[in-house]
RNA sequence: GCCGCUAUCGUCUAGGGGACUAGGACGCCGCCCUCUCACGGCGGAAACCGGGGUUCGAAUCCCCGUAGCGGUACCA
């Protein structure tokens, strides 16, 4: 088996993108095969050298590796002109000057529905001659097989006045020379399959195996956009996801196990990704799930190596206590600082916190609680629990009574990782240096 | 407009003629756990687009409609 992931350069790898190239990449290496990585940079335009560094760092960042590439379709610029030439040749292609215009005149005429036929002229774009009759079958894995009526089908533009070739020429050529077995893609090539069909046939070629992804959409069913959380893998990174849980996710959207499996290691996946279960269905990029998921991986994770990923995630280091008592309360490697930040940068500033919990009464709890913690010896879970929980008896109240004063003290809000670790994570002196810092700050 | 693809809870899906009073997961709601927030546990609400067929019997097969999406570029 030999598959081929083919983004183009014109912008950022988007989830759509890197689904299919994960799906490429578990085919190929589920059976063993290879995976070819080319870019189609035919549009000189909008490809540039930067686009192709983030798509590759994407990839890189998905751990998707590839056996082969990545191959610059530019590249192959004169075999492709040999290849046209051979077309022209033979009567399977013909040069013509004609405009859109004159195929929407040519449509006018002869009624929507049938295909443009032009002339043949000495000068102008090369276009596929395509047959008058009869059809051209795309047999696709996935959809089973759909027919294209020849006279359906305009002859469409292979090449440029200029001779440079465009997509569904170099497409064909490309996957042929590179032997690609099966073609796995997004679903909006499929009405172009005729025309790469054709190129082939001309050829004289065999047809590669078709497997049409369906597509990925937002939440609002339109077009995946960075306001449904995120739209391209930079972003699912930036947004603090790890890549297993996001090869997870993907897989998921479009495919599913014969269990209906939903936690599945990369390794699982390889073992049971198939295109027979491949859904038919568009699927919406559902951010929540993903949180959800993530979560699960995040708390899979050894302390080590998740402090490992946060300390290059935030830029800081010795986060390995504060990671210890914050994985519970975590989804992405985004939500830590938030909640744990505080013990690096000193309390967070939450007036409507400090109101609701430093008032009189709070404040005269919080002197009971530094008094108590001043002598527990060692300063550790276990003692530190006693302690507070016997100001909690001494004081007949409830334990959250004692406890909100305190974390708002410490952390300046009313949310942080569990009181006793925070209080052994920031050390003896530390949470005495924060209790009486709040005690000085007048209540409002 | 024309050509084509698709259609099960809000979302991802299981289902491939009787096993369906339609299963799982996320989310949502409730309860439990509990120092906050989470995690975890338990329970609940929630779907077969519409209409015709075929069949003893359709979520499952066929047709039509509708809707969504894709293509219709000298873009990819």
């Amino acid at each position: 088996m030999r598959v081929r992931f083919a983004p183009s350069p014109t912008g950022a790898l988007h989830i759509g993108g890197a689904r299919t190239a994960l799906y490429n990449w578990l085919l190929a290496r589920h059976a063993g095969g290879t995976l070819v990585l080319r870019i189609e940079d035919t549009d000189r335009e909008r490809s540039t050298p930067e686009n192709v560094e983030q798509i590759l760092d994407a990839l890189r960042w998905l751990e998707l590796d590839y056996d082969e590439g990545p191959i610059s379709q530019i590249s192959r610029t004169e075999r492709h002109q040999e290849v046209l030439e051979q077309l022209l040749a033979g009567g399977h292609a013909y040069r013509s000057n004609a405009t859109a215009d004159d195929v929407r005149a040519f449509k006018a005429e002869h009624g929507a529905q049938r295909g443009f036929r032009g002339a043949a002229e000495d000068t102008g774009a090369v276009r596929l001659r395509v047959p008058d009759d009869g059809a051209t079958v795309v047999h696709d894995v996935i959809r089973g097989e759909t027919t294209f009526q020849h006279t359906h089908l305009d002859d469409p533009v292979i090449a440029r006045a200029d001779g440079s070739v465009l997509y569904n020429f170099a497409v064909a050529v490309d996957d042929l020379d590179a032997g690609i077995t099966h073609v796995v893609r997004g679903e909006d090539h499929l009405s172009n399959t005729p025309k790469q069909l054709l190129v082939l046939e001309a050829l004289g070629a065999p047809q590669p195996i078709y497997a049409h992804l369906p597509l990925l959409h937002g939440p609002d069913g339109k077009k995946l956009s960075k306001r449904h959380g995120a739209a391209s893998v930079q972003e699912l990174r930036e947004a603090g996801f790890l890549p297993e849980a996001v090869r997870n996710y993907l897989t998921l959207l479009g495919w599913g196990s014969d269990d209906d499996q939903t936690i599945l290691s990369t390794a699982e996946l390889i073992e049971r990704f198939g295109l027979e279960r491949v859904s038919r269905n568009p699927a919406q990029f559902d951010a929540q799930k993903l949180r959800w998921l993530n979560g699960r991986y995040l708390r899979e994770l050894t302390v080590d190596d998740l402090t490992a990923r946060l300390e290059e995630y935030t830029g800081r280091s010795g986060l390995r206590g504060a990671v210890e008592i914050s994985r519970e309360k975590v989804q992405t490697l985004a939500d830590f600082w938030p909640l744990a930040g505080f013990i690096f940068d000193g309390p967070a500033d939450d007036p409507a916190a400090r109101e609701k919990w430093l008032g009189e009464e709070g404040r005269a709890v919080l002197a009971d609680v530094r008094a108590a913690l001043q002598d527990v010896e060692p300063f550790d879970m276990e003692p530190v629990q006693a302690a507070l929980e016997g100001v909690v008896a001494a004081r007949e109240v409830k334990p959250k009574a004692v406890f909100q004063p305190l974390r708002v003290a410490l952390a300046g809000r009313a949310v942080s990782p569990g009181i006793f670790e925070t209080l052994v994570v920031l050390g003896r002196d530390e949470s005495l240096a924060r209790i009486d810092r709040a005690l000085e700050i007048p209540a409002t």
